[in-house]
RNA sequence: CGGGGCGUGGCGCAGCCCGGUAGCGCGCCUGCUUUGGGAGCAGGAGGUCGCCGGUUCGAAUCCGGCCGCCCCGACCA
């Protein structure tokens, strides 16, 4: 039946949409864990894809990565009073090992804040050892109740760097820095354009001075948190013992910071691009940026047409190209344009018979070129010549889509509750309002509309006229972004 | 935790109301023919009907309990 092989549009249920597209695209599979999941080759290869491009953007940035326990002694968890606040009701705990009780349990790490700082206490004693920039790429518990696959998941993927300076400054800079880092590796690698921004008091993360996140926005007008950076000030190193002596010789403890981005930046491209055919993988983070689709009748013909095939391909990875043949005999080539497609790979190059005879191939981008160049046919030398650009070029694309569509669903200037209420409910995303700083009528506002403070964003983000009025009455003094989100 | 829905070959479902020993599509296996947008024909494999108990000569079907999953709300990267 043809409805086995729709996926259910977005138009329909977007939510159904998205699970039903991330286990068709082969992301990922629900485990016999409850609330955990499997994640598939094609996705994880994403995923890897996603960790050298930010791995290397926090080597250029100083950083080097370390490892520390899964299992936290429950003693640290709870030493720091907001952070075992924010985390007791998702802890994992471990109470036997060994075939007996523990004398303490241990926590499956929700987050590393603690063994790191009480390591860092033991590795700094002078501002000499000082700053100190590790990330650790690992996997962390937080017990969830609702769970969807990589949007949120009691197990996850993610990176955290931990990082702590002789001064506060310093620290504060860094916090800042990650946080660019994150928005600059979305837009340039995942093509998904955040706003980036400080989180509010009653958002920010348990143990920090202050959180920063970038929110994308998704088809569907939600918001999604998509990376954190949070300045911990000395909240860590006073309940870590994480002092040095200072150049003038005093003793003082360190400011630290802490920035992570998860498996969740996955449900967040498929949400940023995908169509009613599938997931559309941006080329820098595509496992295979081209598949070959070899195409042929006769057995001769087949032999011909996959040593084509394997020439250009050896070619285009010459060329620094990820390509992938897909040379299957039990599907036609029409059962494999699907599957790509599905799938998300950015461009398909189709080689037959005829194609080998005029020493061509016929290229489809995944998000067409336009809506009269479906398939463009190239030689191969202009192929070979042209792909790195159009890989780029279709970046681009997608980042122009996604960008625009977040500022068309911007609405600023909103001053009136009911305003906002109406937007929300009309499907609107971002609505930037005015607030006082209440956090009263931040709650209050949460309740009337289910939406939340996603940011007080960046200069970058900001309105042109500063609003003068709080969305709850009186005067504003910041702006604020308001969202429904994930 | 509240509300809704669903558990039947790998996947999607029908059968349940009205009990009689399980069927359809897709997928899978074998063979032949096919292959430029989801191939055709022929043959074949595969199911303790979520679990436990009850009613009955007989339960996928009726009754009771339990478990699990999904969706919508309260908490969260």
């Amino acid at each position: 039946m043809a409805d086995d092989k729709r996926l259910t549009p977005r138009s329909e249920s977007f939510s159904a949409w998205y699970n039903d597209v991330v286990q068709r695209a082969e992301l990922a599979d629900y485990s016999p864990v409850r609330g955990c999941m499997v994640i598939r080759p094609w996705g994880y290869a994403i995923w890897e894809l996603m960790q050298q491009g930010l791995d290397g953007l926090f080597k250029e940035t100083g950083h080097e990565n370390a490892y520390f326990p899964l299992l936290i002694p429950m003693s640290f968890i709870e030493r720091e009073k907001e952070h075992v606040e924010g985390f007791k009701p998702e802890l994992a705990v471990v109470s036997h090992a060994g075939g007996r009780e523990l004398d303490e349990p241990y926590v499956v790490r929700p987050t590393s804040e603690t063994i790191i700082y009480s390591m860092y206490a033991k590795w700094v004693q002078s501002y000499r050892d000082l700053p100190l920039l590790l990330n650790q790429w690992c996997n962390v518990m937080r017990w969830e109740l609702r769970t969807r696959l990589f949007l949120r998941t009691s197990e996850f993927l993610w990176q955290e760097g931990h990082t702590a300076h002789a001064t506060r400054e310093e620290a504060e800079e860094e916090a800042r820095r990650m946080l660019g880092v994150y928005r600059q590796f979305q837009e340039d690698w995942i093509a998904m354009p955040p706003v980036s921004g400080l989180k509010s008091e009653s958002e920010k993360f348990a143990g920090a001075v202050r959180s920063y996140s970038v929110e994308a926005l998704m088809q569907d007008n939600r918001a999604l948190q998509a990376g954190t950076s949070h300045f911990l000030g000395q909240n860590f190193s006073r309940q870590f013992g994480l002092t040095f002596q200072s150049e003038e010789g005093r003793e003082e403890h360190a400011w630290n910071t802490s920035w992570g981005v998860s498996t969740r930046m996955v449900g967040g491209m498929v949400m940023t691009h995908g169509d009613d055919n599938g997931i559309v993988v941006p080329p820098r983070i595509a496992p295979a940026q081209v598949v070959i689709v070899p195409i042929w009748r006769t057995d001769a013909q087949r032999v011909l047409v996959l040593e084509e095939a394997d020439r250009f391909r050896d070619q285009l990875v010459a060329a620094g190209v990820r390509v992938r043949i897909d040379a299957r005999d039990h599907l036609n080539p029409g059962a494999k344009f699907y599957e790509w497609e599905r799938k998300g790979a950015p461009f398909r190059a189709e080689i037959g018979p005829r194609d080998v005879a005029k020493g061509q191939v016929v290229l489809a981008r995944r998000v067409p070129f336009s809506s009269s160049e479906r398939k463009r046919f190239l030689s191969r030398e202009e192929a070979l010549a042209t792909l790195p650009a159009l890989l780029d070029a279709f970046h681009e694309d997608l980042l122009e889509g996604a960008r625009a569509r977040r500022e068309a669903n911007s609405h600023r200037g909103i001053s009136d509750l009911g305003e906002l209420k109406e937007i929300l409910d009309a499907g609107g995303g971002l609505v930037y309002t005015g607030w006082s700083g209440d956090p009263d009528v931040e709650e209050r506002v949460k309740q009337a509309t289910r939406a939340t403070i996603r940011v007080i964003p960046d200069d970058e983000f900001a309105s042109s006229s500063r609003p003068s009025r709080c969305i709850g009455g009186g005067a504003a003094k910041m702006e604020v972004a308001w969202a429904r989100a994930y």
